[in-house]
DNA sequence: CGGAGACTTGAGCGCTTTCAAATGTGGTGG
DNA sequence: CCACCACATTTGAAAGCGCTCAAGTCTCCG
């Protein structure tokens, strides 16, 4: 498969890797194209490779023993995911399903190391990588925690538009198919209430929903609500 | 200050470095103790040390905006702790509170980098010890989507136990003092629901309280009620 | 022995969930 | 091109878990 050199030169990750070391990991990864519903891994699977998103986006996924379902992450192009090796781990934690048909690269768990020894900088990146993702996790459970539910709701949104958003208009486009169960499960509650709430938000001109769509009108308020509606 | 090298030895952290490199990061290093109710650092610092724990017991939180605390995590002897740096930011996320009168190791971020270029094997042990961190963090987050409040509490008791646990009689008692207002703040409830919980765990046999203690009378029976109650 | 802080316990209420059913939307096959 | 089906969404009503408010008790420490 032939993937543009300067595709990956733009990503953060590999921006400051030489022509030839980047060429040495191109030549040993695999693309993959992964339609609407697939899953690129399936939790408690071995970790036979990682992997790097080029396009589309994907929803992590995990399961509890009891059947319900929560979203752990959304991964976003230019991520890094399914490195649960280099973390010492030898399966997935979670599934990995696409959200919008989607084109990944993915490289054999066993050269991780081979690439790190090479480019130490990746090892720092991806450090900084889960370190970034560690903080968060935190931020969720504080979250959780301290705010009630629309608070979340309001939270979720908006970190979805910064990291998915596309202007359109007088407003800001989740740029993927989303449903209000998909919130529900990032936000720890029932579809039915993130349905509520985001009517409501409609009523108020914040928002405006469709079915997996959804635009963000007035995002200044949006952050109100998030920081608790007083300042 | 001399420290034993032993001891150091005796931690999967450093048990596979060489005694030179080993006596190369004591050198640089300060140890400290810390009362009870002291802190090692505090929210919002500039991240100038990152530590490891010898002794005692340390409570990790973060305050909310409109004052809320949440407890993120409980760290334990032989943990690292305050690697803020290594994870690119540049202040503690969160404040260490001694919760039991407590030892520390402490080296200069600065000096990272240059033990983990020395010392390969420590980049990868913290990658892992993060690694472990994230999914901590993720397993609570799940926890806290899917379970009810007393399930909650139950996880929470038995992972002290696992972590901080000493037999005792009939019992394993946790080994730090811990209150009703700690559990509370970690799994994300009041300290009266957790007051009540452990009341009604003691009148089963389950546990029993104390001011700032707490000793787990049956596992097994906590483990089925941690895991839902069937089975 | 007094006081501060930890813990317990009761009562009432409100936010969310649960249960239930209707409505809307997009895709598909005839 | 249209009817139909699967699935997403909305909305109402009722129940309940856990929180808030409010005392009161207990325990350790000085």
């Amino acid at each position: 498969m032939k993937i543009d050199r300067a595709v990956l030169k733009s990503l953060p990750l590999f921006d400051r890797m030489t022509d030839a070391d980047l060429d040495a990991m191109v030549e040993h990864a695999v693309s993959r194209r992964v339609a609407q519903g697939d899953a690129v891994f399936e939790q408690g699977a071995p970790a036979k490779s990682f992997f790097l998103l080029l396009h589309g986006r994907l929803k992590v996924t995990q399961v509890t023993a009891d059947g319900q379902q929560i979203i752990v992450r959304v991964v976003h192009p230019g991520d890094l995911f399914g490195f649960a090796r280099a973390l010492q781990r030898s399966d997935y934690p979670g599934t990995a399903i696409a959200a919008a048909e989607s084109l990944t690269l993915s490289w054999p768990t066993d050269l991780w190391p081979q690439f790190v020894e090479q480019n130490p900088r990746l090892a720092v990146t991806a450090m900084q990588t889960i370190g970034q993702r560690l903080e968060e996790a935190h931020t969720r459970i504080r979250e959780m925690s301290t705010e009630e539910v629309e608070r979340r709701v309001a939270h979720a949104v908006l970190r979805l538009s910064k990291q998915a958003g596309k202007q359109e208009g007088d407003g800001i486009r989740i740029d993927f198919p989303i449903s209000r169960q998909d919130i529900a499960e990032m936000t720890g509650t029932t579809l039915h209430t993130v349905s509520r709430i985001l009517s409501a938000w409609e009523a108020k001109g914040l928002v405006e929903g469709g079915r997996q769509k959804l635009l963000v009108c007035d995002y200044r308020k949006l952050v109100i609500l998030a920081d608790g509606g007083r300042e």
